[in-house]
DNA sequence: CGCCCATTTGACAGCTTTCAAATCGCGTGG
DNA sequence: CCACGCGATTTGAAAGCTGTCAAATGGGCG
């Protein structure tokens, strides 16, 4: 009866089942889930470094990216969030907050109780395991991360940044692994990357100049894409998107 | 019948306590998981980057270290294991290993079979909880390792990771929070903050010289409490310790 | 057309790295 | 007990990458 390809729900089938099998009881349940629809504007903070999560949050649409305030005023981005994932599963399971999420985009957010969640994740052993694999993959990331920003230069973790986007992009149905279009500021990627925005403009301007990416605003077009995966030294295995049919142009 | 302080696997019973209640027959189950166990020499490759991880590893006694080597050659450590962790949950439930685990220490190691763990995991859903909570918490500690390394200066880095170092090996019951021996040569250090081996002694030693903390050896003793976890920016939100009765010395 | 914000550029300072060499700590052997 | 040897720690000097500060340019929108 329902349409599960516009179901609000069913960006998070999708994603979970890539995760492992899901029956149809199983996505039953996921889309029988309540939430409550929100729109948001770029800056709004969905969820808040410190406070109760409540909810658990599906991006619909949109771009989101987890973040740290530290004291000395920087600004650390941990994580940017694409339509279809669980935005917050990591804060609303752990008690409280440790990092805030905030709309990058305009964008459409699900909020699903907290407990309806639990629930669903224990009373289904297919759902539950989806979504701890589903935790790892994030927590995968964010090791990429880690090793992105202390160990590579300036003009590779920019690189390597452009891939990553390509790849993802591309997988979320929203750009061509050659060409995308950016849904962020140079500063805001700065913010990903643990540097300066000028020094990341540079980056970027030197990337073009030396033939790796084209750029136009904030459209990406990836000019060479084995010259610039080995100046990242990029490999897509920490994406854990191992299904067949992901070809290199 | 069976000593649970003493059994080889009794320490994941405790530590995976923390993250949920479990009752007598999970305990048991969770004791009963078949085993093998081995000593391991320091810089000895528990699971290699790249390789299907059949086996979960609890680690008794000794420190252990997840790192990812990059293509420029610089190796970047992405977390420091100590005796009662899973070291492995992660990497043997994807399926290919995207980082390295290896021992910091000598130390004692325990091979469970990757299936007896999902099983029990899947089986008993408050052991699939606390695990699940598990690797959550890893993952709120690699976020707060990427705010440190992309936001913070050297000297700043290294007092977070002192800070980190005092707490978790005082509930790890291997230390006090003001005085501790570090398992690590500088060398190890510097790869854990994204700095050189030379700069991470300097930092070190400004530290020292600034009375925050004082040194022989590895030995590690906080003098200023205070005022080093404000030149950290050190908040223990992120380890998930919300345990009563941790004062701050 | 004019305003505002993002992007871009230049010049310079400064933090961190690099390269070398000296010192220290500790286990081994005389 | 002391000398030796090796790896870890420590220090110095200089280079270089990245940050800072300011100003110019560019694009989108009212």
């Amino acid at each position: 009866m329902t349409d599960t390809q516009t179901a609000p729900l069913s960006p998070m089938t999708r994603k979970l089942a890539l995760w492992g099998v899901l029956d149809a009881d199983d996505r039953a349940a996921l889309l029988a889930l309540p939430y409550t629809l929100r729109t948001m504007e770029p800056e709004e903070i969905i969820v808040q470094e410190g406070q109760k999560a409540t909810h658990s949050c599906l991006l619909r649409s949109g771009f989101t990216y987890r973040q740290t305030i530290l004291a000395n005023g920087g600004r650390q981005i941990l994580a940017i969030n694409m339509p279809g994932d669980m935005v917050d599963l990591q804060n609303s399971l752990l008690h409280v907050a440790d990092h805030s999420v905030v709309a990058l985009t305009r964008c459409a957010v699900a909020f699903i109780p907290r407990e309806a969640v639990l629930e669903l994740a224990f009373d289904r052993p297919a759902v539950g395991k989806a979504m701890w694999f589903d935790t790892l993959v994030d927590a995968s990331m964010f090791r990429a991360w880690i090793a992105n920003i202390g160990r590579r230069t300036a003009r590779e973790r920019i690189a390597h940044i452009i891939c990553e986007f390509a790849i993802r992009l591309e997988a979320a149905g929203l750009g061509r692994q050659n060409h995308y279009e950016l849904p962020m500021s140079q500063e805001r990627l700065a913010d990903c990357v643990g540097l300066t925005p000028v020094h990341t403009n540079r980056m970027l301007r030197d990337l073009e100049h030396d033939g790796l990416i084209d750029r136009a605003q904030r459209s990406i077009r990836i000019v060479d894409w084995p010259r610039l995966t080995a100046t990242a030294d990029f490999d897509p295995a920490y994406l854990h998107m191992n299904r067949p049919g992901m070809p290199q142009p």
